[in-house]
RNA sequence: GGGCGUAUAGCUCAGUUGGUUAGAGCACCUCCCUUACAAGGAGGUGGCCGGGGGUUCGAGUCCCUCUGCGCCCACCA
């Protein structure tokens, strides 16, 4: 495999500078990275790309996590597997429906029908928004989105991100809709999906419900009030409440079984104070007596605690709060008191925190206030995106079954999570500890308008109400469906919304319901059935771990119920990236610090290296240093391949000619750094291979190459520098090959001097290949030493490294002399040694230097 | 409350089944404009490896415990 000696290819002063649009451009116009579908399954490696947000901004996070990927898509391409790396784009959701309502001036109204020639305001305003049909605001974010798509794929192709881009989605076109569409009808039909009328957590300002998944708790300012409720014997059962405003919502009190105090109480009734309702006293074991006065209100619902106590204990539905989250304004019918109404109108309409100060007036006023209120500090449950506490309001929505309500489900999807091989392994904990927590169903539909549309429609009956429990469902071969424009087999448009006639369901599904078939979205399921026995089960799904509980374990769900496998096999969980002072990086902070301008400053290679130096799922801290020694590197490899280029040197034919032993050691050391990097690898620990590759490239730099120098020239025949040079020109080859996944481009480049080809297509370097040309490892480590005792003495003299020395003498034991003694000749040169000279002696290896008298 | 992770030089981090005097880079100090590289190179200062206890011939590494930090989970009125 002799090639021509290196040439001019390789330029004088070569530069880092502008190696990113070249490469890019090259790859893209070769085809470096596209898929090859005629591979069979057992070829291919196939990737679960996360789909970011384009709606959003990419920052400096999406770099960190997307490189880890794309090291591990690029090693596994050169071990030789066909590697299908995708790009879907999230375009679904809450984020693209705010940002296109606010960008074009409009806001969707599925009532509305399908106007096909509309077209947005040219000037929006953003207070009074036009309305249109869903038909037309998901064109209007297909239409917006690609413009963001086009900056997000030129910042990727910056990096170096090793995708095929003819493999790219979003999650809102229609072919995403299909799959989306296609997973819930069979789940319908399979009995996995249903419909309830529950309690559902509700956010006000979004007005839909919120999933278990979507919350999160936030540390709210909270007041205790103690208040009184008259019994029958006339004195008052003492509570502890923060939500004094949903007393009129009061269906029982509620202390533990065990409970001395309240025993005599439970089967009794009390009064509620002003509402004047008879409330029964109940026992519930999750009552804790520690918590307050040891007993407490129920109401429907303050907190999902109430539903649980109401659905178990079988209490009465007494809701006060709405959809807006502001008290209903008509009277219940369950007050019937004068005083009870006239204080229920006081507060009817209000918000719950005006609710909650006219109570807390009216209550003091009349006296069922005790004591002084007292502050606490109370989790609370938020939707994630929003910023009002949510409510529990009483809705039908479409669930999914995850083993939320069923344990014998919940533990197979438990056992599914330990069959996943986790990056790092602990992160399998997180998986488990949220799917045993579950506590309901997964409610997949939301009252939203842009998304993909629960695809049924209802029958209405001859009162013009919905007839639920038989939906009217499309054939697959129709999907996707909008059903609130289209219409279902058997009927006309003139039907909608008529007695007789049908009615669609008005919500969209949540958007992991669509994101936990990214791979049956990217391989084509159901569409392509070819490409898809290629693909699936999945290689590789790579997330960060903050979505676990969703991203990843919504997909185990539906792969579970679909097919029953896993949807991949290995989960590579990235961390975070830290301020420097350990936060979690603030929007703000990011925002300041673009990946564009950190490519412009540092390079892509740079910032791949600062992003590959994060071990798997570790939270690492953004350090601008860790990007300076990557350009370094970058810059260091340019310069260190040209000087051994510079020698003529090339790949041997024939590992026989590699007779130094310096040599042979050098390449021993190498061939146990391919074997530990490739087994990290494996482990998909990119982080720890580039550290073994680095550490060996410096010592080569700084030992190796100044040792074989003056050999390589020729100083000492033809042979000695022939085993030089060709040692020099595979441990390069090695090395260049070795640091690809992580230096794309300067490697490519690099290659690019000498050889034919990408680096990226490249056969993974094997010990194989350094079989015939290795010796003792061991000489290279005690002449480095020897040679670094020698630099010592010229810096403690204060001379330049150039200066020769009088004499030196080495000593030490006899096996280290004897592996010195291999090397004396490129020591000697190395050092400007004049007389070279060993000594056997106890002790470790050590060398007294001579300077020339007359030096300096 | 339960769980996971983490704690090593001033800073950011390695340290792979326990094995000689604990490593790297940055920062700092000294020196060198050396023919691959001065946006470089050579050398150096700097560490009770969070505290305590244990196992072992031997512990940064294994076990127990405590503490700090980060995160995940949980039915707290």
């Amino acid at each position: 495999m002799s090639t021509p000696a290196p040439d001019s290819r390789v330029p004088e002063k070569p530069t880092i500078d502008g190696l990113e649009d070249r490469w890019a451009q090259v790859w893209a116009d070769q085809g470096t990275y596209r898929f090859d579908r005629t591979k069979t399954r057992e070829q291919i490696y196939s990737i679960d790309t996360p789909p970011p947000t384009v709606s959003g901004s990419l920052h400096v996070g999406h770099v960190f996590s997307y490189t880890h990927t794309d090291c591990i898509a690029r090693y596994q391409r050169m071990r030789g597997l066909e590697v299908f790396y995708p790009m879907g784009w999230d375009d679904n959701g809450l984020p693209t429906e705010r940002r296109v309502q606010n960008y074009f001036g409009v806001r969707c109204d599925p009532s509305l029908p399908y106007d096909a020639s509309y077209e947005p305001p040219a000037t929006p305003d953003e207070k009074r928004q036009v309305p249109i049909s869903r038909r037309n605001f998901v064109e209007l974010c297909e239409r917006l989105t690609i413009e963001d798509e086009k900056v997000f794929e030129q910042l990727w192709r910056r990096l170096g991100l090793s995708v095929d881009w003819s493999q790219s989605y979003q999650t809102i076109d229609e072919r995403a809709r299909r799959a989306s569409q296609r997973a819930f009808l069979r789940n319908l039909a399979r009995g996995e999906a249903y419909q309830s009328e529950a309690p559902t957590l509700w956010d006000v300002t979004f007005r839909t419900a919120v999933a278990q998944a979507e919350l999160e708790d936030r540390e709210r300012q909270g007041t205790y009030y103690r208040l009184g409720f008259p019994a029958a014997d006339g004195t008052r059962v003492h509570i502890d409440t923060t939500r004094p405003e949903l007393l009129a919502a009061c269906v029982a009190l509620v202390a533990h079984p065990d409970d001395e105090r309240y025993q005599p109480l439970f089967g009794t009734t009390v009064r509620t104070p002003l509402f004047d309702v008879e409330v029964p006293v109940v026992a519930h074991h999750l009552a804790d007596p520690e918590k307050g006065t040891g007993i407490a209100m129920i109401c429907t619902f303050g907190d999902t605690t109430d539903v649980t106590w109401w659905r178990e204990l079988a209490l009465p539905t007494r809701p006060i709060i709405g959809w807006d989250g502001r008290i209903l304004p008509e009277t219940p019918e369950w007050l019937v008191s004068e005083t009870g109404r006239e204080t229920y109108a006081a507060i009817a309409g209000a918000t719950s925190f005006t609710a909650k100060e006219r109570m807390v007036e009216a209550l003091t006023a009349a006296g069922y206030v005790e004591g002084d209120p007292r502050p606490t500090v109370q989790q609370v449950k938020f939707y994630e995106k929003g910023d009002k506490p949510l409510e529990i309001v009483t809705t039908r929505q479409w669930y999914i079954r995850n083993g939320g309500r069923d344990a014998d489900l919940r533990a197979r999807l438990v056992e599914r999570g330990a069959e996943i091989s986790w990056h790092p392994p602990y992160m399998q904990a997180r998986y488990t500890s949220w799917v045993e927590g579950l506590n309901g169903d997964w409610l997949v539909s939301r009252q939203r308008f842009f998304g993909v549309s629960v695809p049924v429609w209802y029958r209405l009956d001859e009162h013009a109400l919905p007839v639920y429990d038989e939906p009217i469902v499309p054939r697959e071969d129709e999907l996707p469906v909008d059903p609130s424009s289209d219409v279902p087999t058997g009927y006309d448009a003139s039907q909608r919304g008529v007695a007789g006639g049908f009615m669609g369901d008005p919500d969209v599904m949540d958007t992991w319901a669509t994101s936990s078939l990214s791979p049956q979205i990217a391989g084509l399921w159901e569409t392509d059935a070819d490409l898809w026995e290629r693909l699936w089960p999945f290689d590789l799904r790579p997330q960060a771990h903050e979505i676990i509980r969703t991203w990843l374990f919504s997909s185990v769900v539906r792969a579970h119920l679909e097919d029953d496998v896993l949807p991949w096999k290995h989960a590579a969980i990235s961390g975070w990236i830290l301020d420097p002072d350990r936060k979690k990086m603030g929007k703000s902070k990011g925002n300041a610090l673009t990946p564009v301008d950190l490519l412009d400053e540092h390079g892509a290679d740079a910032l791949r290296y600062w992003a590959a130096s994060g071990r798997p799922g570790t939270d690492t801290a953004f350090d601008v240093g860790q990007m300076k020694i990557g350009r370094r590197l970058a810059i260091k490899l340019l310069n260190a391949s040209k000087f051994v280029l510079g020698f003529d040197a090339d790949l041997p034919d024939d590992l026989a000619v590699v007779t130094d032993p310096l040599d042979r050691a050098m390449l021993a050391s190498l061939a146990t750094v391919v074997d530990e990097a490739t087994a990290a690898y494996d482990d998909y620990n990119y982080a720890r291979a580039l550290e073994l590759t680095e550490s060996f490239f410096w010592s080569f730099c700084d030992d190796h190459v100044e040792l074989v120098k003056d050999r390589a020239y020729g100083a000492r025949g033809p042979e000695a520098a022939d085993s030089a040079k060709a040692a020099l020109a595979l441990a390069l080859s090695v090395q260049l090959r070795l640091f690809a996944p992580v230096l794309p481009f300067v490697t490519e480049e690099v290659w690019g001097w000498w050889r034919e080809g990408s680096v990226h297509r490249a056969p993974w370097p094997s010990t194989h290949e350094l079989a015939g040309a290795t010796g003792d490892a061991a000489i290279v480590t005690d002449v480095a030493g020897v040679l670094s005792g020698i630099r010592k003495a010229k810096s403690e003299a204060k001379v330049s490294m150039r200066v020769a020395v009088a004499s030196a003498v080495v000593s030490g034991g006899a096996a280290e002399i004897a592996r010195v003694r291999e090397a004396a000749g490129d020591l000697a040169a190395a050092g400007r040694v004049g007389e070279l000279s060993f000594l056997e002696a106890d002790g470790p290896l050590a060398v007294v230097v001579t300077l020339a008298p007359e030096s300096g």
